[in-house]
DNA sequence: ACCCAGGGTCATA
DNA sequence: TATGACCATGGG
C-alpha cells in the first residue's frame, strides 16, 4: 500500500528537484477544459498549436465552438492529432456545458456529482474528467496517468497493473490530505519528471528523485 | 524510417 | 472484464 510518508517523501523530492510548475497552462477555465480534451494521448506541444489556431480565429470560446461546423473546427485543431475525434468530443463537451447553463452553474455541484456528469459526456474519460475537476474547478481529485503508474512501478511502490484507475486514485486520495493546491503541483511534477532526461551525472535530479524510497 | 506523446470509445469473446 | 482496433499530428 501507499503510505502517506512515502507519497510525501516523493512529493518533496519532486518539488525540490523541479520547483512549482504553475499548472494548468491556460488563461481561462474553458481553455483549460478544451486543452484537457486536446491533449488526450498527444504531446502538449501539439496542443499549443491547436489552441493558438483557435485563439487566432477568435473561436476559443464555449458558444463559438458550439456553433462552429465540424470541418472548420477539425481544421483548426488539426495539429493536436485525432482531429475528427477531438472535434466531436469538444462539441460534446460544449453542448453539455451549455445544457447545464454554463461553467458557473457547475461550481455548486458536489465533486462526486460533477465527476459523474463529466464522465457521462462521450469523449471524457477518467483522466480528462479528473484533469478538469482539479485544474478548472480546484477540487481535491488526484489525477492518475501513465506517468504516475510508470513512476510507482519504477520505485517498486506498487504492483501497478493489478490496480485499476479508480483503485490507484483512491490510494492517493485516502493517503493524502485533500489539498487541491498540493494535488495540482503533485501531478504536474510527475509529468515534468517524466519529461526529464537523465543527465547521467552524480547529482542528476532525475536520479535523485528515483532513489529507492524505503518504507 | 521508426517511435511515442499529459486517452477514450467501440466491437468482439 | 479484458483485449484489440482505431483515431492522426509532429518532434526526436
Amino acid at each position: 500500500m501507499l503510505s502517506k510518508e512515502v507519497l510525501m517523501t516523493l512529493y518533496d523530492r519532486l518539488f525540490q528537484a523541479y520547483g512549482p510548475q504553475k499548472w494548468w497552462p491556460a488563461e481561462t477555465a474553458f481553455e483549460m477544459m478544451a486543452g484537457a480534451v486536446l491533449t488526450q494521448n498527444i504531446a502538449w506541444g501539439n496542443v499549443e498549436k491547436a489552441i493558438a489556431n483557435l485563439k487566432q480565429a477568435g473561436q476559443l470560446d464555449l458558444e463559438a465552438i458550439h456553433r462552429l461546423g465540424h470541418e472548420r473546427l477539425a481544421e483548426l485543431i488539426r495539429p493536436s492529432g485525432y482531429f475528427n475525434v477531438k472535434a466531436r468530443r469538444l462539441k460534446n463537451l460544449c453542448a453539455w456545458l451549455l445544457s447545464q447553463g454554463g461553467l458557473d452553474s457547475l461550481q455548486e455541484f458536489p465533486t462526486d456529482t460533477l465527476r459523474q456528469a463529466l464522465l457521462s459526456v462521450n469523449g471524457i474519460g477518467p483522466e480528462t474528467a479528473d484533469d478538469i475537476l482539479l485544474y478548472a474547478f480546484a477540487r481535491p481529485v488526484f489525477v492518475i496517468d501513465s506517468y504516475t503508474r510508470r513512476l510507482l512501478k519504477k520505485l517498486t511502490l506498487l504492483n501497478v497493473p493489478d490496480v485499476d484507475y479508480e483503485g490507484l486514485r483512491h490510494c492517493f486520495e485516502t493517503a493524502l490530505e485533500p489539498d487541491p493546491v498540493m494535488f495540482n503541483e503533485y501531478h504536474a511534477l510527475i509529468v515534468q519528471h517524466a519529461k526529464q532526461k537523465c543527465t547521467d551525472q552524480a547529482d542528476c535530479k532525475h536520479c535523485l528523485v528515483e532513489e529507492s524510497i524505503t518504507n
